[in-house]
DNA sequence: TGGTTTACAAACGTGAATGTATGTAACAGC
DNA sequence: GCTGTTACATACATTCACGTTTGTAAACCA
């Protein structure tokens, strides 16, 4: 009984929210095609209809996040007239916060932190990974090395070191929660527990964001 | 051709450290004891003697490092006549600074962080590592709260705030190192990656550890 | 409206990993 | 020196997951 256009791409979302559901589960390598085609209603001929393999499946899961993911991270470099350590430290609670708000996001990345193993099949995966951290570093020691920026920051703290700790913090605290979300609550606490880094950064940290200057 | 006692351990040892090397290149669930035993030069009879099945196996080499690791942590509740504070500056550094020392600790942490799920059949791992993590946090808050301590924290920075944060920058670290032991140097860099965090916790962290008042 | 292609379901073949059961030679104790 | 046990090797049975192939009804298109 073949189905419309609108019902095939329904069936891909289901394939992919059941293999997003049984991953967090079970695990990446623990869960079989078979079991993700039962939980999503079809059989295995649908998934290796839509995806090529598991692993081509769960790159396509991994896209679903890392894609809005990317574009949050290059307006950094982009940062209008606003203060860019400012930017990125909302970028960094932001982060946080939304690992609390979107169910979607907390189940991937809980998966990718805890439920795989990154060895040949994924190597592709890992790769594109390990290229959008190596930016984001990148990205944030250039940032710490602008004039209006450098000249902020703590003596003996690096644009090097600085980029490298924050985003240990940043995984760290990824990690952490995704383990145990009962460790601390991200809407409450993401805030104090960046604005601690961030005081060890930049000098003069304010301990609460001063109100903007009235744009005339 | 039965062997004796030491030969036996000296399989068994085998058998681990070719399970160590396996698990590192090919992930925990796609290392079959198969390949463990022929790597350790013997059949997986020799396995199945030693070690039940592979999730004690796993939990067997995990044991070699954590039990030490155990030991180093539970010296910090007692902290004797030294500043606590720098007490745990220093073993955080320098459990990373290990990381780059020995190898053994590197190549289990790389497993545990990056080529395994935690499933099912790793669940009583899983267990025994959130333990130990939580006793450290609530060790590690515990000692914030210190009187002499306490008030020597950053304006708006609680021991349950430190704690946790210090927590995610330690395994942040440890996760982004042992994804790219290029991204920064353990021996050179630890120091300073811990400080900044150090500053933001604590008021006047000094820039370099003043030397020790002398002991009459 | 008829042929073609789509979107699957069902069936097939295969290799591989697991756990267990059995065999066996040598050590350790008496 | 005999025996029971150890430290494995070997053989066996079973299960299971994968990838491919084939079948098929319905949608899409001319």
């Amino acid at each position: 009984m073949r189905r419309t256009k609108e019902q095939a791409e329904q069936t891909r979302v289901a394939i992919l929210a059941a293999a997003e559901q049984l991953f967090l589960e079970k695990g990446v390598s623990h869960t079989t095609l078979e079991q993700i085609a039962r939980a999503a209603g079809v059989t295995r001929g649908a998934v290796y209809w839509h995806f090529q393999n598991k692993a081509h499946l769960f790159h396509a899961m991994l896209d679903q996040v890392r894609l809005p993911l990317e574009q949050l991270t290059e307006r950094l470099s982009g940062c209008g007239g606003e203060d860019p350590l400012w930017a990125l430290r909302d970028l960094c609670v932001g982060a946080i916060e939304s690992l609390a708000q979107d169910d979607q996001k907390r189940r991937i990345f809980t998966i990718l932190l805890h439920r795989c193993e990154f060895t040949d099949e994924l190597r592709e995966t890992e790769q594109r990974n390990a290229v959008f951290i190596n930016q984001f570093i990148a990205l944030v020691e250039q940032l710490f090395g602008r004039p209006g920026c450098l000249d902020r920051l703590q003596d003996g703290v690096t644009p090097r070191i600085g980029a490298r700790s924050l985003h240990g913090l940043l995984v760290g605290l990824f990690t952490d929660w995704t383990r145990d979300p009962g460790l601390f609550d991200p809407i409450r606490d993401a805030a104090a527990l960046f604005d601690v880094h961030f005081r060890g950064l930049v000098r003069d940290w304010p301990r609460r964001r001063q109100a903007a200057p009235p744009t005339p």
